[in-house]
DNA sequence: GCATTCAGAATTGTATACAATTTAGAATAC
DNA sequence: GTATTCTAAATTGTATACAATTCTGAATGC
């Protein structure tokens, strides 16, 4: 057998993927041997890229009984939108005392090229994907590799809330596009303080536009057919 | 084969306890068959114990290479001090709006009744899991199970630096044990800010300390002969 | 001495086999 | 019709085998 590269990097990318992009429903019991089958390989690679995913939070596992879709409680989601507040709050407090002018004015010029498309764009995914992209970038300012982390780890659990809240925002056109540049505005000041108030309003805005989308998509659940 | 509870729980919870109480030395390569025979089980599920551990960044994994002993720059203590300071202030601020009287009373009495043992004990792994306890029923008052599980995350990775930290500062007495009293009367008060600015200059002079106390232990590494 | 080469040993990567357990569904009783 | 029991099928749990790769250390050349 020739090999050049990880497999088990392979399958664990590809299934994080797949876990991200809503591909297994919520609680949704993972069948070993047809995932194996099709990302070409044996239950034992795939087992070691699965207990990995568990250890993140995407998946979950019971003895016995397999590998299953993690889903959210309504409680999950608001502690998941309070611990992206407590990262994102430090990372940008640090990014206004250590993020250099060039770097705040690179990210400046990356939101000014990306704005005209988030404000047009009609691909939630791809708006969601703009989203996802400034908010790690911002973070990264902070030097702080840990809170970049965590936050990575964050939104990959929410994701899928997101993009329910995202296409909601979308049909009623209610999101704030001025969210992003007044957090910019205050990180280019140094003012920390000021930074930690919109960023904090930003994400609980959002926090609560998306509790209430995801009201809104369940209760559709339960009247499927219009 | 007879059964009854799982065996890569028990593998895992096994090469935790390990990893966080320095049965491996940083860097070092874990060799799989003589770690799967100490714990009297095959390569497979310890495998999936280990990636497990890779996922929550106490160990660390190369390619037809195997897992490591995961080090700690000082860089990374920083970052993970940062984060310990972005997760409980966070988690108090929550606190300070969401616990309630009871809460924080029965916090109160177990910190009194432990304050004597954290004064007198001579056993640095003792006292060091007394902090810990405090600071993760600290977090508990949030109600954020998120930023609880975050904190206990980054608990176990710098738990090797807290002990060198904490047998320095017994050496030397320069311990706080008044820090952790102004913290809960702050929570008392539901002085936010108050309890933030504690929180805020508790840990970092942990975090200092222990950086001394990293720098000391390294640098009698070089002198390893008295 | 120091670097290089190159078997052989040790170690990791993973497919497979089979035991243990759970699940699904038919048969039965009420 | 509903609940219960039981058997067969499906699925998970893990030990093992062997291929692929890396490591070790002796032999060689400079």
């Amino acid at each position: 057998m020739v090999k050049r590269e990880s497999n088990v990097d392979r399958v664990y990318d590809a299934l994080r993927q797949m876990a991200v992009d809503f591909a297994f429903k919520p609680d949704q019991r993972l069948n070993e041997s047809a995932l194996a089958a099709q990302l070409d390989t044996s239950r034992t690679p795939l087992r070691e890229a699965l207990n990995r995913l568990v250890a993140e939070g995407l998946l979950t596992f019971q003895t016995n009984r397999g590998f299953f879709c993690r889903s959210l409680t309504p409680k999950d989601i608001l502690d998941l939108y309070e611990t992206r507040v407590a990262v994102e709050c430090e990372a940008l407090r640090l990014s206004c005392s250590r993020a250099s002018d060039d770097e705040i004015c690179a990210l400046e010029m990356w939101l000014a090229e990306a704005e005209p498309m988030y404000l047009s764009s009609e691909d939630t995914l791809e708006l969601l994907t703009l989203d996802e992209e400034f908010h790690l970038r911002l973070a990264r300012l902070s030097g702080n590799n840990e809170l970049l982390r965590m936050l990575a780890s964050v939104n990959d659990r929410i994701r899928y809330i997101r993009l329910i809240d995202l296409k909601n925002m979308c049909a009623r056109s209610g999101g704030d596009p001025e969210a992003h540049r007044k957090i910019m505005r205050a990180l280019a000041a140094r003012d920390a303080k000021g930074a930690d108030t919109a960023m904090r309003s930003h994400i609980e805005k959002r926090r609560e536009q998306a509790t209430e989308a995801v009201r809104i998509a369940f209760s559709q659940l339960y009247v499927p057919m219009d």
